[in-house]
DNA sequence: CCTCGCTTAGTTTTT
DNA sequence: CTAAGCGAGG
């Protein structure tokens, strides 16, 4: 479909031809950034300028007076997405960005939830559980049911709970078909009332609490179907089941099995680059989209601004082995550039050490800059032999991916003490920290205690006072601290109840003595530091200071105030819960409902929902390393992606799951894609996994890439293993050599030459089968076979004492004795 | 309460 | 192989 037969370009109605942001866009991205009318899907390639398009169209609208910052709702699944969206918006426009809903779909939930709080049934100060705190609260509950951690370990009953809730089901709208299920279902429901009970929610009940309330709740959803006039869903093709019908209710009503809507949803996915189907994503929501919101204008975005065409054929080849498309096919003006370049190692060592010098002389003769260039893999394990080689080469590389901030040890337990402050019958924190620094309070204690609870139906705060003995005294010292600590801080500043609870605590005092506990209170500095940015600064500002209504309008542009679909934000509304002053702190406010909420919750709520950067240490220039996944909308004028081997990637565990393999497809279309100028492909014949050396044949993907667009730097085999008529991938065969086209010619002289057949090669090595072979680290063994040449030469050899391996000769040392 | 040693698992991940 | 988690023992 030609999105420019289906659209004429704006005709200009309003005089809007000419703004001066939309110049410099192409027809397409200008045509999907001043669409009109309705409901429309843009199938935004990679590099396609999808972000570029969103803002647009936020700051046309608004602009042009077809949208008040309140009618606008853009919807994100990163807080880093949301933050670009607004850092660009307000780039292109004065505006204020506070009366919008820009945000994560949990981001937008928890605020709904704020101001809905009593219409929800939720408590004001509700805090959120993120996954671990989920476990943890899941665990707690098992042990108090006596469920066999055997039969059901708690991880797989978060599955199960958070799988049900993304679906949108409740215990009671789930069908259980065996005696197991059935128990599942019953610690689900126990699950709610305990989180009710304590009055948190975990990030899937965020999501379907919000949704039913909008669902069941009539005036509330009307107030918002009328307010968001146009809504914007951005990497449409992760959401899951229940986001789309959170979206849907937002949208519009069913009105007699006909779906109605007053809004524009513009929504903005790559179907091609949906990669989270594992974890509960449904690319099927664009088909649904566009049926059951019965869209007539769908465009693509095919031009491609980021990469030169070889590295784009590879992307289009590969992807076109994807039954299942929308079908979509990049392009660019900027000529082929180089060829991709692929590699072939004996060993994961090798491949490691072939990238490192690789990279030095990127950085040296090529010039480019280490943060430019990223080694993407497909799972994290494969990053330590990299670091390894790039630390012995003295190359500064930066690895994404691990322990977020606010997922730290220590700040988990100082925010469990802000918590019990907020609410004391949050049982997680209480068991998080309750003997955290150690106060004499162990298992049995707190088992008794939790017996308590069960029995009198209360939190274990107010089950203290229950427990008799020494014991009973050493909590109720605590819950003592807490309460003083409660009182004291009441009135004061974040930053002073922070610093307050930290010596109170004893947190610092503990780490002042544990030999590893410096850069422990270096974070808890840190999180200081972050309260007092969150306090003052845009964080907590942006999203909950309340904008007075004029200065909305003031901020809006010439006719907002007048605008058909103005509508503002209505504090008034009668549907919002009535405000509940905090006279003791200073006041932030909702700025859709007008009240107040203590700068606590807020920070609290953010630490939930924004678990901060992922990267290791941040500052100078660095190499990147990250998983495929990681890199998702980001890229790099060069790529490495390592490890193309069958079983690794695509990884063996994709196969077994229908779609499993398209799935590992498109994550290797989402690699090729990062890259702007160059790319490199490597695949080495053994790795050590698990221990084991393991002989892995070449991934299929490279066999799927145009011969035209590549240069192999080793010579192509037809296939790793042929000789043994094993394991060869059945692609191969035909695939060429690339020895003609003047390719190859960077690799050791050695290569240069016709082919030989494997058996008959002269082993330059001098190791025979039969031969006894010495070996630094498994010893003396035999010989048992020999195959390969040069640089792919290797030898398969039984030590008496490691068993029989496959060595590359070019790696493993080995003397004949 | 802490530490040592054993067992076990070992894709991808945001909120 | 290696990291993490758990149970037993000091």
């Amino acid at each position: 479909m030609d999105s420019n037969d289906l659209f004429a370009l704006p005709s200009d109605a309003g005089g809007d031809g000419h703004l001066p942001l939309l110049n410099g866009l192409n027809d397409e991205q200008l045509a999907a950034a001043t669409l009109e009318g309705g409901h429309a899907l843009i199938l935004a390639g990679a590099g396609s300028g999808k972000t570029r398009v969103l803002t647009t169209r936020i700051a046309w609208l608004l602009q042009t007076g077809r949208a008040t910052p309140g009618g606008i709702l853009a919807v994100t699944f990163t807080n880093k997405a949301a933050k670009e969206m607004l850092t660009r918006l307000s780039a292109m426009l004065p505006i204020n960005v506070r009366g919008m809903w820009i945000g994560t779909f949990h981001g937008l939930c928890n605020r709904m939830l704020r101001a809905h709080y009593k219409s929800a049934n939720l408590p004001q100060t509700f805090q959120i559980l993120d996954t671990q705190d989920q476990l943890s609260a899941i665990k707690r509950l098992c042990k108090q049911f006596q469920v066999d951690e055997e039969a059901l370990p708690p991880k797989q009953l978060q599955y199960f709970i958070s799988g049900c809730k993304e679906e949108g089901l409740r215990p009671s709208d789930v069908q259980a078909r065996d005696m197991a299920e059935r128990k599942k279902v019953e610690l689900y429901q126990l699950y709610e009332d305990q989180c009710l009970r304590e009055g948190v929610v975990d990030f899937g009940e965020l999501m379907l609490r919000s949704y039913e309330l909008l669902r069941d709740n009539a005036p509330i959803r009307q107030h918002y179907q009328h307010r968001f006039r146009h809504m914007l869903v951005d990497e449409f093709q992760d959401t899951n089941r229940l986001q789309y019908l959170w979206l849907k209710q937002l949208a519009g009503e069913m009105v007699g099995g006909q779906f109605q809507s007053h809004s524009s949803v513009i929504a903005v996915g790559d179907d091609d680059q949906s990669i989270y189907a594992f974890r509960g994503a449904r690319v099927g929501n664009m088909q649904d989209f566009v049926r059951e919101f019965e869209v007539r204008q769908q465009i693509k975005l095919e031009q491609n601004y980021r990469s030169y065409s070889n590295i784009l054929d590879s992307a289009n080849a590969l992807i076109s082995h994807n039954s299942n498309r929308l079908g979509k096919n990049l392009r660019t003006d900027q000529g082929p550039g180089e060829p991709v370049r692929v590699s072939e190692s004996a060993t994961d060592m090798a491949e490691a050490q072939w990238m490192v010098e690789e990279i030095k002389s990127l950085i040296k003769s090529d010039g480019f800059a280490r943060s430019e260039i990223a080694v993407l893999y497909r799972s994290n394990a494969q990053s330590r032999i990299l670091e390894t080689s790039l630390f012995n080469a003295g190359v500064p590389y930066r690895v994404y991916g691990g322990l977020r901030f606010f997922e730290r040890a220590e700040i988990k337990h100082a925010l469990a003490y802000l918590r019990l402050l907020e609410n004391p019958h949050d049982d997680t924190s209480f068991m998080r920290v309750v003997n955290f620094p150690p106060r004499g309070i162990g298992a049995r204690t707190t088992e008794q205690l939790q017996e308590g609870a069960q029995a009198a139906g209360c939190s274990l705060y107010d089950a203290v006072t229950a427990v008799a003995g020494k014991a009973g005294t050493k909590l109720q010292s605590f819950v003592a601290m807490i309460d003083v600590l409660r009182e004291e801080t009441q009135g004061k500043t974040l930053r002073e109840t922070i610093e307050r609870m930290l010596v109170v605590s004893g947190l610092i005092e503990h780490y002042q003595t544990e030999k590893e506990g410096a850069d422990r209170i270096d974070n808890l500095g840190e999180l200081v530091t972050a309260a007092e940015s969150f306090v003052t600064q845009e964080g907590f500002g942006r999203d909950a200071v309340a904008i007075p209504l004029d200065e909305q309008q003031a901020m809006g542009v010439p006719g907002s105030g007048q605008s058909p679909v103005s509508q503002g934000l209505d504090p008034d509304a009668p549907l919002l819960d009535t405000p509940l002053p905090d006279a003791a702190n200073p006041a932030i406010v909702n700025p859709d409902t007008g009240e107040t909420l203590s700068p606590l919750v807020a920070f609290l709520t953010h630490a939930a929902l924004e678990a901060g950067d992922n990267q290791a240490q941040g500052g100078q220039d660095a190499v990147q390393m990250m998983t495929v996944h990681a890199s998702k909308g980001l890229e790099f004028d060069v790529v490495f992606i390592g490890g193309l081997e069958e079983g690794l990637f695509p990884h063996e565990n994709a196969m077994t799951d229908t779609g499993g393999l398209e799935e590992e497809r498109r994550l290797m279309y989402v690699a090729i894609t990062r890259a702007r100028k160059r790319l490199y492909l490597s695949t080495s014949q053994t790795r050590m996994l698990h221990g084991t050396t393991r002989y892995n044949v070449r991934s299929r993907f490279l066999d799927e890439l145009p011969e035209t667009a590549l240069k192999w730097l080793t010579p192509r085999h037809s296939g790793f293993g042929s000789g043994m008529g094993s394991l060869a991938y059945g692609g191969g065969g035909g695939g060429g050599r690339s020895s003609g086209g003047g390719y190859g010619d960077s690799a050791p002289s050695m290569w240069g030459k016709t082919p030989v057949p494997v058996q008959k090669a002269e082993p330059a090595h001098g190791i025979k089968k039969g031969a006894n072979v010495f070996h630094n680290k498994f010893g003396e063994g035999k010989v048992l076979a020999v195959e390969g040449t040069g640089d792919d030469a290797r030898a398969q050899v039984n030590f008496p004492r490691h068993g029989t391996k496959w060595l590359a000769l070019s790696v493993a040392k080995l003397t004949v004795v």
